[in-house]
DNA sequence: TTCCGACAGTGGGGTCGCAAT
DNA sequence: ATTGCGACCCCACTATCGGAA
């Protein structure tokens, strides 16, 4: 199959909203691929390169040659061009690379170049990635769609799923958990508050719920067949070989095969949990530092052990065998209660022992491997803080033409504008907002609002109600900090910038 | 007919290792 | 030794489609 196929593909999908036109349009596609090209095919249908990693970003596709006039490239021997990138590391091989981009770059037309350029940045805004592939998989092959789903999240990818999907359905069952090979991690809603979440969870206010203690650590699921051990993050990434001390629990546990699912966390000596920044140091190193805290191990749900598979169990059951098979110190705190006032004071005293908030679980559901569902809602405090707007940037894709991302400042009396930075967002606003703001910092601009530079600097008069989680340490602006999740609430036209808050007020909220 | 779950998109902060300078 | 880049960790929120109620 050539590129030019996929690519005709990829831009009549982005150029229709309908969900369905576009599962056709990639059905079609995905029944015309010979053997032996599925899977890049269902990967590049999705936005992704098989590799993992091929030292290319946005930079390295920034400066391109002149397009092909003629389309020849065929995606297999595109996949071989990323493979043979992927593999160069070393001394000059920034050069080599250059010159493979160079050279797979130069023989892709104009169109082609932009989808590859968008697929290596991990930018492919076609309104379809892994959800509608898999739907025009289940498509094509005549299986059912729940059993492709199934077969992604259990083989950790749908691209291991297709394969299976076109073998036929029984195929695609026989594919379920295996010791040793990850699967996607099951994921939480949110809710405002616990109450909202009990009253979701439990709606008569009859049915017990699991609260358990929301860690700031690093998703983990920890495999171990034997002496065997593997560990991977939330994107199924291995990274058993930085986590000694979770190899160690995992082979001091009382069975032999078992797959967990938990949350790694620095603790300092007092046994609180460390910054999430200090978590994320220590866990991003091959090797540990002399003298660094350990990351230790606290799980949270069981999916398998010595034969028994439990993912469709009730989360009572899971939690019951994880309670056996794990001590106490190497699991998350967790209260079981039907009452609303019990959970909130749990929440609170999880707070103030340092952690990011709880997650409120459905005792009855199962384990919903890679789904969202609501099964498991997680509710965190939030802080607000009202800050003025300091320069704001144009938008893309959807939001271009608007003015999106808003810098953030307090006020601090010792800097020579008035005002400290601390950080950016573009979220919380609605399309509507998104309107109001562009002419309103148009009106206050310093700077050329004519898009020579997609940043424009603003008069600091406009106050923003700004929520965030929390502080941590930042080397990237002048204050020493920077806000964590920072999103829009409001505009406050009841407040000028004098009575926005100051640096000394921000640096009072303990991270 | 209305409601709501799931997706995709739009970007934020930080950390590390590596290659080039 | 520094710097820029790529890859990864954490992520919130809105708009939209289409099936469920």
């Amino acid at each position: 199959m050539l590129l030019a196929e996929l690519v005709a593909t990829s831009e009549e999908v982005a150029a229709t909203r309908s969900r369905k036109a576009k599962v056709v349009l990639l059905a079609e596609l995905l029944g015309r691929v010979e053997p032996g090209e599925l899977e890049v095919v269902v990967s590049y249908l999705g936005g992704a390169l098989r590799q993992r990693r091929t030292g290319l970003g946005w930079r390295g596709v920034s400066d391109l040659p002149d397009p092909a006039e003629a389309p020849s490239l065929g995606v297999l021997e595109v996949h071989e061009s990323f493979e043979a990138m992927s593999q160069l590391s070393g001394s000059g091989s920034q050069l080599a690379r250059k010159r493979a981009v160079d050279d797979l770059f130069g023989r892709a037309t104009a169109a082609e170049q932009s989808w590859l350029r968008a697929v290596v940045t991990g930018n492919l805004r076609q309104g379809a990635l892994d959800a509608v592939t898999q739907e025009a998989v289940a498509q094509v092959a005549e299986v059912p769609l729940a059993a492709v789903r199934r077969a992604a999240m259990l083989a950790g990818s749908t691209v291991a799923a297709a394969g299976a999907a076109f073998e036929g359905e029984e195929a695609l069952a026989a594919i379920g958990l295996e010791v040793g090979r990850p699967i996607m991690p099951m994921l939480a809603s949110s809710a405002p508050d616990v109450a909202a979440a009990m009253a979701g969870l439990s709606p008569d206010g009859e049915t017990e719920v699991a609260i358990d203690a929301k860690l700031d650590g690093i998703r983990i699921q920890v495999h171990r067949d034997g002496d065997d051990v593997l560990v991977v993050t939330r994107s199924l990434d291995d990274i058993t070989g930085r986590l000694p001390e979770v190899v160690e629990v995992a082979r001091s546990l009382p069975a032999r095969r078992f797959v967990l699912d938990g949350e790694a966390l620095a603790l300092s000596e007092d046994g609180r949990p460390m910054a999430f920044q200090d978590t994320a140091s220590r866990t991003a190193q091959d090797t540990a530092r002399e003298g660094q805290r350990a990351v230790t191990p606290h799980f949270f749900d069981l999916l398998h052990v010595d034969g028994r598979d439990l993912l469709d169990s009730p989360g009572h059951e899971r939690l019951a065998a994880l309670d056996a098979l794990v001590p106490e110190q190497h699991r998350v705190r967790r209260l079981v209660t039907r009452d609303a006032a019990a959970a909130d004071a749990f929440a609170t005293e999880t707070v103030a022992a340092g952690h990011e908030g709880v997650v409120l679980k459905d005792l009855s559901a199962p384990y919903a491997a890679g789904r969202r569902g609501s099964a498991w809602v997680k509710v965190k405090p939030v802080h607000t803080l009202d800050l003025v707007v300091l320069a704001v940037e144009w938008g893309s894709g959807r939001r271009e033409g608007w003015l999106s991302n808003i810098h953030l400042g307090a006020r601090d009396e010792s800097s020579e504008s008035g005002f400290v930075m601390l950080g950016k967002t573009f979220k919380g606003m609605t399309d509507e907002m998104l309107a109001w703001q562009t002419e309103r910092f148009t009106e206050l601009s310093t700077s050329p609002v004519d898009r020579s530079s997609y940043v424009v600097h603003v008069r600091p008069e406009q106050v923003v109600e700004i929520a965030f989680d929390g502080l941590q340490r930042s080397t990237r602006y002048p204050g020493g900090v920077a806000l964590r999740f920072a999103r829009v609430l409001r505009y406050r036209d009841d407040k000028g910038p004098a009575e926005a808050d100051t640096i000394e007020t921000v640096r009072s909220y303990v991270t």
